[in-house]
This record gives structure tokens, sequence and C-alpha cells, in this order.
DNA sequence: AAGAAATCATTAAATTTTTATGAAAGTTTA
DNA sequence: TAAACTTTCATAAAAATTTAATGATTTCTT
């Protein structure tokens, strides 16, 4: 289940949507200020930040920026909260880095069918892909293409590097890949996977492509 | 979901539209000048484009009659953005490449609406359909042309043709040329696909169909 | 720090899956 | 009913996937 960082210096506010985001089944994790919402994005990686725009201290236009200036932090969405009389100059403004955002008073469904949408939109947008040094995962061609040339790679390679891709620099445990990649029910032994990373290091370059022992695997996006 | 570029120069604009036609689920790319426009296009075909007219260095008009001269883009939709004091009588003259057009200052839900309804009307537009190397697809006559030779392909076939032709280069599963070519309900083995693609490449010729092992077939538009 | 244990890398070979193809058997259409 | 169209079947071919075997590397123990 995906998480979502809710950020508010509001308690009342926060519990609110802790509450209506549980309900549905997500996994939350609040923060009441601009650092401690930092802080906790370092701890752990969520998939969706919903983040007040008005807040003492840092506000949340300076978290997003802060965030995304680290491109391990790129594939998490934002949403910003904002109140209906901050005008829309300024969210438009501020839209570059935000995926949505949403006005209060927040209705609970309008909050829940949001949510859902900005999640359901990430799994469609892995569509194209471009990661760093010229290197691009187009779902629908079905193909690679690195430094312009296009690499054409069989169904489990390719299924393998665009999970890995999704996130780049995150870990996949073995078991992880082994589930979406070849399905639950499927049996292989666990040097299935290192000769499929193999194959993908030769065609797709050899630094891409770390190994975290006694874990799984990452796609490097940097560097 | 299909791809929309935004041309505009002022990144405010751009930001707008980029936004709402986000939020209803489309792929947005953006582009701030018309040679930048150009090049996106050249790297990921967008299924429509909406063109500021008035742009410094090369304008709207200039970008879409550079698109055009090149049949591989002649099933991009273009619309174009204007200013409401941009006289009639341009806009009717640039009317000759476009497929429609939006005066600014633009509403959101005007945007939404032409841009559902340009796509929608394509879906139905693939009536005729000129592909790369002289093959054209008709549907009215259920006539493929190659090369100027009229190739007269049965039901089955055409539809899968076009199917396939209706998005060069993107793969079409199994299971979706199924549903789409045959319907549903009905039942036929895996096989009989295959049949009717050998029949296609015999037809058509060999290296216009290309199998994604695994997967499912793609038309390819170039080389 | 040395040796043992666990984990990966790599290559080649074996196996399985998937598709191509020709011919034939049904089906529909004119 | 013949001709055209569809579908299935059987077999060949190709490609993808997995296993197996061996070497390298890291991690853990003592």
């Amino acid at each position: 289940m995906p998480v979502i960082l809710v950020v508010d210096d509001e308690e009342d506010i926060r519990q609110i949507l802790s509450y209506n985001l549980k309900k549905e089944g997500y996994h939350v994790i609040e923060a009441s200020q601009g650092d401690e919402a930092l802080y906790q994005i370092n701890r752990k990686k969520p998939d969706l930040i919903l983040l007040d725009v008005m807040m003492p201290g840092m506000d949340g236009i300076e978290v997003c920026e802060v965030l995304k200036s680290n491109p391990d932090n790129s594939s998490i969405l934002i949403c910003f909260l904002t109140s209906r009389s901050e005008d829309y100059s300024q969210i438009a403004g501020l839209d570059a880095g935000a995926d949505d955002y949403i006005t209060k008073p927040i209705k609970p469904k309008v909050l829940i069918s949001r949510v859902n949408a900005l999640l359901r939109r990430r799994e469609d947008s892995v569509v194209e892909m471009k990661l760093t040094r010229g290197i691009e995962i187009n779902r629908e061609k079905y193909i690679v293409e690195k430094d312009g040339n296009k690499i054409r790679l069989p169904r489990k390679e390719f299924e393998l590097l665009a999970l890995l891709a999704s996130r780049p620099d995150c870990v996949f445990k073995r078991e992880i890949i082994l589930e979406k990649v070849w399905g639950n029910d499927v049996i292989v032994g666990d040097r299935t996977i290192d000769v499929h990373i193999r194959k993908l290091r030769t065609k797709v370059g050899e630094n891409h492509i770390k190994t975290v022992k006694g874990v799984g695997y990452k796609f490097i996006s940097n560097q």
C-alpha cells in the first residue's frame, strides 16, 4: 500500500486527513512543520505528500523546492493544500513542482478521489520515462533508447528494467522483484534474477544497475 | 492516454494549460519555442499540439507548415491558440493545417471540452490514413493502397491492419487485438492472430508489421 | 585477520515458451 | 455451389527463459 505524508501545522486537519486516508488503506505518516516533513521524507520515502502551503517557519513551497532539488525524490507526488482565498496566480506559480492541489476546506470524498487519481495516474505515467544520461523507456512501444539507439529487450528484461527504473535509486528486494516481474505464483530459482540483471547490464550499461548485496538491486539515476 | 504538446512562450500559460490537461489524465509535454516544439515532436510524437500563433522566433504558423510537410506527422492534430485581437482573416488563412483554434484568455472548461472533442473526433476520422512509404488505408472503401496499387483486404485482415496502424510503433497486446478486432465475446485461438498477421505481411510487406514476442504486434512507421 | 559461509557474477547449455507457416477444414457470401 | 474468407491444426523455427556449474566477492565468525 502506498505511503502518504500529511504535512500541516494544524493538528485537527492532520487528523481528519489521516483518518480518511487510513480508512482507504493507505499508510499515513504526519509532520507538523516543514523541516519535520523533510526529516520524515528522508526516513521513509512516501509515494505522495499532502503539503500545506501556509505554514509557520518553512512553508510548503520551500519544502517542495528543497525536496525536488534532490533527484532521488523526483518520483514523489506532491499535492498542495491551499485556502480558497490564496489567489490562483500564486498557485499557478508554484505549480512547477506540484502534481495537484486541493483547496480547503477539504471534503473527504474529494480528498480520496484526488489521491486515488494521483496514485493511479502515476502507475500509468511510467509509459515513457526519461532517465539519466539518455536512457529512455517507452512502455507503449516496448522499447528502450540509449543515447538515441533503440534497444530491443525481451519481455522479462524489459519488465525488470521498467520496475527498477520506476523508482530510481531505490532498492528492490529480490522477493519484490519476483513478485512484480514474475508473479506471485511462479516459482523460479534466485539465479534467474541474476541472469536477467546480467543481460540488462550488457545491454543498457554496466553501471546503471547496482546490486545491494543481501537485499536486491537498484537503478542508478545520477552519476 | 493521448499525448499533448503545449507550445507557448509564456511559462504561466504553459503551466495553466498543462495543469488542467494533466488533471484530465493527459500526458503533457511542453515547448517554449517553435524549434523546441519541432524537436519534441520528433522525440515523442504527440496526438495533439496546442500551438501558440504569436511567438518570438519561429511562429506557430511556421511550425505548423514544417510539421505538415512531413507526411509522418499528418495524423497529429493541431489546435492554435490565438489572442482575440488577432484578426480572423489571418486565422482563417492558417486554417489549412489546423484542426481547431482557441482564443485567449483560455478558460479551463473550454480547453478541456475542445481537446476532448478533437481527440474523440480523431478516433472516428481514421477513415483515411497515409502511412509511411506509400501505404494508405481507407476505411470507407475498405481498401489499402501500397505504392499506388490497390490491395483489397478481407474484413478481419483490414481491421487488424487498421488497428495496428492507428498507433504506429505502439505494441498491441494479443488480448487487445482480440478484443478490438474479434470482440470480447468471440473465442478464437491465439494462432488465429498469427495467421492473419502472416497474410497481412505477404500482402502489405514483410517488414511493416513487427512482432514483439510475449507481448503482441506493432506496425512500423519508418524505415 | 583467516577461514567459513553466504551471496552474486558469468557463461554455456538445456528447456520452455512463443511464433511462423503451410495445408486443410469449416463458414460465409455471392 | 463455387469462391472467398476464417479458423484450426500440426510442425518447424525462433526466441526467450531457466537451470546448472563454476568462479568471484562480500560478510560473518572466531
